[in-house]
DNA sequence: ACATCTCGTAAGCAATCGATTACGGTAAGT
DNA sequence: ACTTACCGTAATCGATTGCTTACGAGATGT
């Protein structure tokens, strides 16, 4: 599986992008998240696993804490497989219209 | 449930990318789309229908085929809160920085 | 009218997913 | 040493998902 395909499938789930929005405002510990979630810290935990599997954050221990934070290479990698696609798009609705253009006029 | 989250899930199957990503290169008919792809024309419609509820696509009938096509709008909003997000990111990391520096001196 | 091509939808099934509880292991405090 | 706090992982379960086949409806051509 693809990184792209990680951070996709990751970035889907609600609770997970919940996670990862908190993790936008500063790091932040496992426990520490759970308890402004509204799941258990073991689902919050596996929800990390994903998103580092991802490359979409990263961590380091801490005394026996474990904090995480948000990865900004995985986000940038996100962004530009976007842009990717919306130039594609553009240089398609382009093409079209001039053909519309040679066909109508 | 939001548009946002009805567009990651969208983008996050892997076949449904794959007839995004067609549709990327300009407009096309459900068969057309399928005959190029590993899985039936049921299931191409499927995809191509969740996409249209997250506002990724918009269809238009033309005799008994039916014609998709990518709606910038969608892929704008989701280029919108990837964007929102990166900033926010920045942000905490700037905080960040910041009161390391104060901290170390 | 009839056959053909187009497509969406229903039914059913295997696989994946997100959540919980239970457990074990490491770090810190007394 | 013992207790407490923090965390990851295994086991399990219900729900969701993506696919296939089967079917029916509308448009096109003869």
């Amino acid at each position: 599986m693809t990184d792209m395909q990680r951070a996709l499938s990751a970035l889907a789930d609600p609770t997970r992008r919940l996670v990862f929005e908190r993790l936008a405002s500063g790091p932040q510990a496992v426990g520490e998240l759970a308890r402004g979630l509204p799941v258990s810290r073991p689902a919050v935990s596996q929800h990390l696993a994903v998103l580092k599997a991802a490359g979409l954050v990263t961590d380091r221990a801490e005394g026996a804490r474990r904090i995480y934070r948000i990865d900004p290479a995985g986000l940038t990698a996100v962004r530009a497989w976007l842009d990717r696609f919306w130039d594609r798009t553009l240089e398609a609705f382009k093409a079209e219209a001039e053909a519309d253009g040679r066909e109508n006029g």
